[in-house]
DNA sequence: GTCTATAGTCGGATAGAC
DNA sequence: GTCTATCCGACTATAGAC
């Protein structure tokens, strides 16, 4: 028996398609991707695809299935540590309003930080993709860490504003967001507008400052408080 | 001669392929949209697009030259108008710098409008996805358009800011322009989060007028006037 | 579990009649 | 300019040996 060992053949020969089929989903998107072309980065066969995963389509769930829990494990114990800080916050409360917005604050940095260090290049491009012609691949991802995700941006948005959670504050949650995304999603647009070579660390530096901003200016205007 | 007529057989043929592609195009993605169904949806022969255009790539270039020129057409005499208002303000005078934030105002209205009611939902996706992974198809565009109003966007910041145009003014452009276009890039999410059924006029609307409220706040604080 | 070989399908391009 | 018919390449999936 070998499943005492930690890594059986098998289990190295899905791990090796799953990484090389991540890269080559993500630079060619799936249907310009062949089977052939991910077999050989992985270094295997062709018709271990289908023996491991089913098929393309089953690779491809599995590809974003091994990334959400990667992505999971990295943003979850973030979501649990803010989620009890606000369970005790009050939106009348001048000062616990300053405490969202500091929080608020603190989640634009693991925003960007989870896109930047966790993920591979590959992986953003992955979701970015399914986020704008999504298949059953969003689902798996959206349901464990984007629902999550954007509903506390919401929560702590309307807290920061003084208000209830209500479509406002989603649409400023939004907002909020798409601040961020268009770096990474027009990646193209935003070098070329910048005159960046890349939208590495330096520069998302530059544009985490930038909507800290702008988040300063929202929350410290003139709302009677 | 036909060359009198305005419209020759050929060209009711090329404009349906276009037009036909478009939708195929957006709704199937470049690889997976198939010259046979483009056909058939244009109501015409298969043989047709290498006939008229070499290939397949090259409708799919046509296409974005189509989609180019109408966009270009609404979209100009708009920017030509703005960029020639702009052209004796000054960011050391505060009525100008007024004047410039009510154009940016007017400018996000216009944003929206043209992504909203010139293009149909299909122009949108190419150009989304375009974004994403630009082709050459993505330069026709981007040089015709794009450019031009980003980098009026990033005057129009510059100026309301009181300050002159920097990498700071063009990530604020770009951060702008993110507020809307997250909701277009990301329109299953955002439908997700904001229970929409769509994103149509009503909710485009609401999201004007939330992106309006975070520009006021930026500039009117109390940054020494 | 992994391999080779191939079946079966589909899509883009082209030749040639009209 | 438009059509039919077809070629040819590329792809996924599968059968079967090891």
């Amino acid at each position: 028996m070998q499943s005492k060992r930690a890594q059986s053949r098998g289990d190295e020969t899905r791990e090796s398609l799953i990484s090389a089929a991540t890269e080559v989903f993500a630079r060619d998107g799936f249907h310009a991707a062949s089977t052939r072309a991910i077999a050989e980065t992985a270094g295997c066969n062709q018709a271990l695809i289908a023996y491991h995963f089913g098929g393309k389509e089953g690779l491809y769930l599995a590809v974003f299935e091994s990334m959400t829990n990667r992505v999971a494990a990295n943003m979850q114990p973030v979501v649990d540590d803010m989620e009890a800080r606000i369970a005790d916050l009050d939106h009348d409360s001048a000062a616990d309003r300053a405490a969202a917005l500091a929080l608020l604050e603190s989640m634009i940095g693991s925003l960007i930080g989870v896109f930047l260090d966790l993920s591979t290049p590959a992986m953003v491009k992955l979701i970015m993709r399914e986020q704008q012609d999504p298949t059953e691949a969003f689902d798996i991802f959206y349901g464990s860490v984007y629902s999550r995700t954007l509903g506390l941006l919401g929560r702590l948005v309307a807290l920061a504003g003084g208000s209830e959670e209500s479509p406002e504050s989603r649409i400023q949650a939004l907002t909020l967001f798409g601040q961020i995304l268009i770096f990474f999603i027009g990646r193209a647009t935003a070098s070329r507008v910048m005159g960046w070579k890349q939208v590495g660390k330096k520069e998302l530096e530059m544009v985490r400052q930038q909507v800290l901003l702008n988040l300063q200016a929202q929350y410290k205007k003139g709302e009677p408080v």
